[in-house]
DNA sequence: ATGCGACCTGGAGTGCGCTCCAGGTCAAGC
DNA sequence: GCTTGACCTGGAGCGCACTCCAGGTCGCAT
């Protein structure tokens, strides 16, 4: 019943690196750790909650610096809530946007897909081509008039 | 009626600098661009058209190693129309799974953003607060228990 | 003839986010 | 006492995707 959580574990619950860890520590994303006599890592309950935030805002591509601010925010106390909620109230609507530009080029890139399963079916390759009408010869070279892109 | 495109209605077409677009040429992700005798580039509708969807891939963060194999299958001819099949196709679903992910996370993030609504709403800021009920004195100070994260 | 703007080249530089490393400490187990 | 494994430090290095730069050419307008 451990109330603190080596770097180990954090790591592996994170899914990160130690480095990556220290790393975060370095650039602000966390406070500055309790230290065990030996000088090794202490995390508490509420740094791997900061953690599972920052985690999840990295994970969602918030760049180090703004994180950081997030990170000092916190620091800050209770009266920066309204800040924090700004914060992560833009990066919603942020990822909204990101995933609506997302969904626009699938569409694209479906088109794309659709295009070339038109060309393949209209021209298919030996090995999959559908069995022949019965009693046609040898099929003739299918000269396709250059890459339509 | 030009038939061809100057380097710069490309690039202010894609939102590209031409160091951008000369990058990718280089990277092997346009074949080789035609010159006029000038030596400046000039862009064919071809050109045009693969770079409208390496621009849609990059867009959607496909690696610029990935998109130069696909480029190459461009260049290689009609019969590579299956493998740029499979790429485009494991590029949406990867796309799938990056967008299940984000609304994933962003899920975990309304759930803090309320959590910090609901910290506000008990405990609002002086100059939020909802008008207080007629006669009650001046709000004591709220000390609030530590940090919850 | 001069200036201008668009473009050319090769190569160096940048910013980001890690990632790796050498050399060291500490606690536990054999 | 010695090894092992987890961790420590400061600092260098890396991969990616550009981005910038110096010095040059070309064609056109004044």
């Amino acid at each position: 019943m451990s109330d603190y959580f080596t770097p180990g574990q954090v790591a592996e619950r994170f899914g990160l690196t130690l480095d990556t860890l220290r790393y975060y520590e370095k650039a602000g994303l966390l406070r500055e750790v309790e230290r065990a006599p030996s000088g090794h890592r202490r995390y508490r309950t509420d740094d791997v909650e900061l953690l599972h935030l920052v985690r999840c805002l990295r994970d969602t591509d918030m760049p180090i610096a703004r994180l950081r601010d997030f990170a000092e925010l916190v620091r800050d106390g209770d009266h920066t809530i309204p800040d924090r909620l700004e914060v992560l109230q833009s990066h919603q609507h942020h990822l909204n946007a990101r995933i609506a530009e997302l969904r626009e080029r699938q569409d694209t890139i479906q088109h794309k897909i659709d295009h070339y399963l038109g060309v393949l079916a209209e021209n298919p390759a030996p090995d999959e081509r559908p069995l022949p009408p019965p009693g046609s010869g040898p099929a003739p070279e299918t000269a396709s008039a250059g890459e339509g892109s």
